[in-house]
DNA sequence: AACACGGGGCC
DNA sequence: GGCCCAGTGTT
């Protein structure tokens, strides 16, 4: 039980458990880009990029996230060029990643930081999650994995590998008190030699285990390459396919999205930007109806004329459907010319260039209607979204 | 404590 | 088609 005094047998597992994990992640660890320190020319670690890094990685493979990373510090180099950032271009940068708030976050820690720490990310963990979008697994990630200290993290790797370490079957918020527990202990049952970078390799190694080897579903679950193979009573006691215990499942919501792409004689498209709440808060679309159930041609062309302001006749130009995570959308897509163009653009509206959609916060369905809806007309989608 | 919040990768 | 992911903030 963590939190009480180890016996003597268990301090002995621990730090044996410590130092596999520790040395098992220096030969294993990926080669991902932030993580400089490690390899034949190792340089510390930039704590900003690895804010970044760490915001784009929450609830994301850490595999998709790297090629955001590269071209997010090329706009962005330093805190003090994200803070003086339009938002605009931050959620275009962040488009196609999802879970957008995100960048809307690290957006609004850049100010803090510039403003209330001097430009400086700061070290401990308690600074740390005075930062917008920083919780406890970000705030523990940076202060060990950057800064050395004594921070515990807790991911969804990491709750998985020790639960299944020790066999230990909680759910909910038991099993995560019991985890945050469980990885400080281990970071106490490191050799105090080696204690500073130390910190950090068991962090990353524990995330990194359950990442490559201590994999999600059972099947997958490649215990005979792991290193606490023999320590793991999950495996001993048959226990790896019941921890975690799988989720029940939840009933998506099912929706219809009517979208209207209007085109003016310039080839440019209307968009408009989302609602401050709900899903894609602030990102832009084409104008769109969103039914329960699919909306009657009358009541697209009534839509498409109060958008366009125009009577011409819409294209049907496709449809798709976008799954997210409690939803089921499907997409119905119009085109429709803007003839007289007298819709002007304003506050939360304009026209731009298809080619022009990647400078802006734009959904990865709402970008999939656009160019479908433009593509109904014979106009070239904009380069390298070829589908 | 439960829910909302994206999207792609994997079986 | 279902499950998952280097979680956080809100209700």
């Amino acid at each position: 039980m963590p939190g009480e005094a180890l016996g003597v047998a268990e301090a002995a597992r621990d730090r044996e458990i410590a130092g596999l994990v520790v040395s098992w992640f220096e030969g294993a660890a990926r080669p991902l880009a932030w993580r400089t320190d490690l390899g034949t020319s190792p340089v510390p670690r930039d704590p900003y990029t690895c804010l970044v890094a760490e915001a784009m990685s929450q609830q994301t493979q850490i595999t998709r996230v790297e090629a955001y990373l590269e071209r997010f510090l090329e706009r962005f180099p330093s805190v003090a060029a994200l803070a003086r950032a339009d938002e605009v271009d931050v959620l275009a940068l962040w488009s196609g990643l999802g879970y957008y708030r995100r960048a809307r976050n690290l957006h609004a820690a850049a100010r803090v930081i510039a403003e209330q720490f001097d430009g400086r990310v700061p070290e401990d963990v308690a600074e740390l999650r005075r930062l917008p979008g920083v919780g406890s697994y970000t705030a523990g990630a940076v202060a060990s994995i950057v800064f050395h200290r004594r921070a515990p993290l807790v991911d969804a790797n990491v709750q998985r590998v020790l639960q299944r370490l020790d066999a230990h079957e909680a759910t909910g918020k038991e099993a995560s008190a019991w985890a945050w527990e469980r990885a400080g202990g281990l970071l106490d049952a490191l050799g105090s030699a080696e204690k500073l970078p130390a910190y950090a390799r068991l962090n990353e190694g524990l995330m990194e285990l359950g990442a490559t080897i201590c994999l999600p579903m059972p099947a997958q679950a490649r215990c005979g390459s792991c290193p606490l193979a023999g320590h793991c009573l999950a495996r001993a006691k048959g226990l790896v396919g019941v921890i975690p215990r799988p989720k029940g499942v939840s009933v998506k919501k099912r929706l219809v999205c009517a979208v209207v792409v209007v085109i003016d004689a310039g080839g440019r498209v209307l968009v408009e930007q989302r609602a401050e709440s709900g899903m894609w808060s602030k990102m832009w679309q084409a104008p769109t109806l969103e039914c329960a159930k699919r909306p009657t041609q009358q009541q697209v062309a009534e839509f498409a004329v109060m958008k366009s302001a125009d009577g011409a006749r819409l294209v049907r130009a496709g449809g798709f459907v976008h799954q997210t995570t409690h939803r089921t959308i499907r997409f119905v897509v119009f085109a429709v010319r803007a003839v007289a163009c007298r819709r002007k653009g304003g506050a939360g509206r304009k026209w731009v260039q298809p080619g022009a959609l990647q400078g802006l916060g734009i959904s990865t369905a709402a970008r999939r209607a656009i160019e479908m809806g433009v593509g109904a007309f014979g106009y070239p989608g904009p380069p390298g979204r070829a589908s």
